[in-house]
Formats: C-alpha cells, structure tokens, sequence
DNA sequence: TTGCTGCCCGACCGAACATTCGGTTAGCGT
DNA sequence: ACGCTAACCGAATGTTCGGTCGGGCAGCAA
C-alpha cells in the first residue's frame, strides 16, 4: 500500500491520495493474489482504502489497470532483447546474456510479469498482450537456432523445443520467487542459467 | 463436445447425454480457454450444448466441477510418487524416475492439471487443491535432496531451490504442450531429462 | 471572499452472475 | 400401453459485477 504524502505541510493524520503508477502497484498485487477475474472493483478499492469511483478518477477502467501493468512488464522484457551486449559477441554469448537479464527483469518487474503471464486472452488489451508475448517468443526461439547454428548448444534437441523448455523455465520462476527472501536475485540467475546450460548432474572433471 | 451414444441400440439418430465425466471434460476445455473466474455457466451451457439448469443435474454447481477436475490431476500426480521403482533403486534413478513420469502425467492429464496449476485458492475447494499441491511439492524437495546428499546431482545449488527450478520446468510444460502435435511425450521427456539433467551445453566425449 | 482544480465520496444503474424452480420429454422395464 | 425416472428446459431468483453521477471538500491563486 504505497502512497504520497498528505500535500498539506501541517501535521497530523494525513490526507493521503494516488498517483497512477502506485495505484496500479496496489491493483496489480490484488490480481496476482485472487486472480484478474476473480478480483471485484469493490475489493481492490477496499485494499487501497479509497471508494470505488475514485478509482475512475486516475484510469478508465479494470482493463486499462491490467493494460497499464501488462504493458509495463512487455516494456521491460523487450528492452532485454534489444540490450547490446558486446560488438563481436556470438549467439550463444549472447542468449545466456538474454537469460540471465531475463530472470533479472522477472525479479525486477516480478508483479507485472506475473500478470503477463496470467492472461488469456478474453478482451481487447488481453489479446494485445499476447500477441507482444508471442513476438518476444519468436525472437528467442532465434536467438536459439542461431546458437544451435554455431555450435554453441546441443543440436540433439531441436531448437524450438529449447526455446520452450528454456523459458519455461525462467517463466516458472513467478510460482515461488519472491526477492525479498533469503535467495539474492545473482544467485538465482547463477543456479538457472547453471542447471540448464551444464545440467544437474555431478560435473566432470 | 464429448457425449455418450445413445443407450437406444435402435438406429434412429440417438438422443445424446452427459455423465459427470464427460461433462467435466468440457467444462476444464473451457475453464482452460477462458479462465475459471471467467467463465459463466450461461457459456458453459452454450459449449455443452445443454440449458444452464441442466448442468446442476449432473453437478451441485461450478465449484464442484473445478473440485472434480482439479482432484482428478492431483491423484494423478501423487500416484506417481507412490510408484514403485525397483527395489534397490537410489534416490537419484527415483528422482529422474519421478520427473520422467511426471511429464508423461502431465501430457496425459494435460487440461485437468493445467487448471490445478491456475488455481488462485478464491474458494474452499481452491484452498484444498493448493494444501494438496503443497504436499507433493514437499516429497519432491525431500527425494532431491536425498538424491543430493548421495552425491548423485549437483552440491552446490541448494536442494530446495533445485527442485523448484526442476518442477518449475515439468509444469512450464501446460503453457504450450499438446499432445496431439508432433512431439510424442517420450521424446519430450527425453528433451526435459536431458536438459535438466545433462545441460544445453554441447557435451564434452 | 471567490472561483477553480484535484481528489474523493455515497448512491445508484443496467447487465451479468450462479443458482433454483416447476414442469416437460425421452426411453426403459413391465 | 403404461408408468417411472434420468435428463432436460424456460423463466425467474437474489446477488454481485463494472461503471456512472452529482456533489463535497481541501488547497491555491486572485
């Protein structure tokens, strides 16, 4: 529950008001918890203690509140891909750079990643999302062929299916991560990005 | 829309009905689609081919049909861990045991587990799926972290986190995995052993 | 003091929600 | 042919939904 303080310099019980970015932070907590649908106007006015149609006074509605947090977790994650990461880097340099800046956003935006990765596609701004989603999973699934090309990663398992399992994943890390726990966000990245590319099995020598 | 035939051996173009298991089995189609909180009854009805009322025939309500989905793929899943692997198997063959049957349940199983893998704990059925889902989380970290203190996979990341990014592989699998495209479920659990177990590194001879 | 603006409120609206009810139909056993 | 029952239906229930409306109140500039 984020909010500005009272405007008023004199003291006592502030008076305390929203902006929109800490008012989608409170209605975005609310929809990971009970869910987009499951989550009722009256309830999320009821966690960011104002009414419900002072909602509508900052957004136009539920759907621009998810659109506004879908969009934000979009943002981030394409700005990873359009990261440059070294002139003469090759694929495979280039697609555990993509990983390991992944799980970082993912810690980093985890609320609205999460809603991102929660929707399905029945109105307008849903849809929308999905089709950013899909795009973020074709340029991947590049970066892995590309990998594969080079001789970088196994060529055994066939890129595409790569490209899944190795979001799958970083994506499943929403289901339990939580950065304010014991685990740093480094050595997390340092144990995915372990387990995949060089497996679980004792190392050799 | 999967229906009985009718019980009428006559020829006659049979009059068509539902029992729980097949009405199930499209309402988890749909719940799958559109969300649970998402879907309504009125829609539900529609894809059943059958009146909204009809469907409190065969069930007390929406709440049932969840609880009757979301069992089905946890007794699934906990018959998995109940199997018996060879006698003298170590923690290590149980473990990779364990997660090879694992995605075959999940293929199998593949709508009713992805519902239970959505579930957000909104209602007192939900409450008990997730206390389920709980306890195999808890045999899976334990036969991790035996196949850990045996030496037979990686030390130095931490058994609880190893199960988590193992299973949070294994269920990544419902965000794109359908059975009936051109992956059999051997060869994916074959790419999902390897990966985890072996890495996505090119293997040294 | 007045008027303006930003933020908020209670009361309310039509639509959609899950569920119920009284009654109808289809097909089996007899 | 008859009666029984599982399976079904249309219409209506009360409730909750997302959203609207007119107005209140604080701070600021004139």
């Amino acid at each position: 529950m984020i909010r500005r303080p009272d405007r008023n310099p004199g003291a006592r019980q502030g008076r305390t008001t929203y902006d929109r970015d800490s008012l989608v932070e409170v209605a975005v907590a609310v929809f990971n918890e009970r869910g987009y649908d499951g989550t009722g106007m009256e309830e999320l006015a009821r966690r960011l203690g104002i009414s419900k149609s002072s909602i509508y006074h900052h957004v136009s509605g539920k759907e621009e509140l998810l659109d506004l947090a879908v969009s934000r977790a979009l943002d981030a994650l394409f700005a990873v891909l359009d990261e440059p990461c070294g002139a003469h880097a090759n694929a495979t340099a280039r697609l555990e750079h993509t990983v390991r800046r992944s799980v970082e956003t993912l810690a980093a935006e985890l609320p609205y990643v999460t809603l991102l990765l929660r929707v399905h596609g029945n109105s307008e701004a849903e849809q929308r999302a999905l089709e950013r989603r899909r795009e973020f999973d074709h340029r991947v699934a590049e970066l892995v062929r590309q990998a594969a090309a080079e001789g970088g990663v196994r060529g055994d398992i066939e890129p595409g299916l790569t490209s899944r399992l190795l979001f799958g994943t970083v994506n499943s890390l929403i289901e339990w991560y939580r950065p304010d726990g014991g685990l740093s966000v480094a050595a997390l990245g340092d144990a995915l990005t372990s387990m995949v590319f060089d497996g679980l099995r004792v190392q050799r020598p």
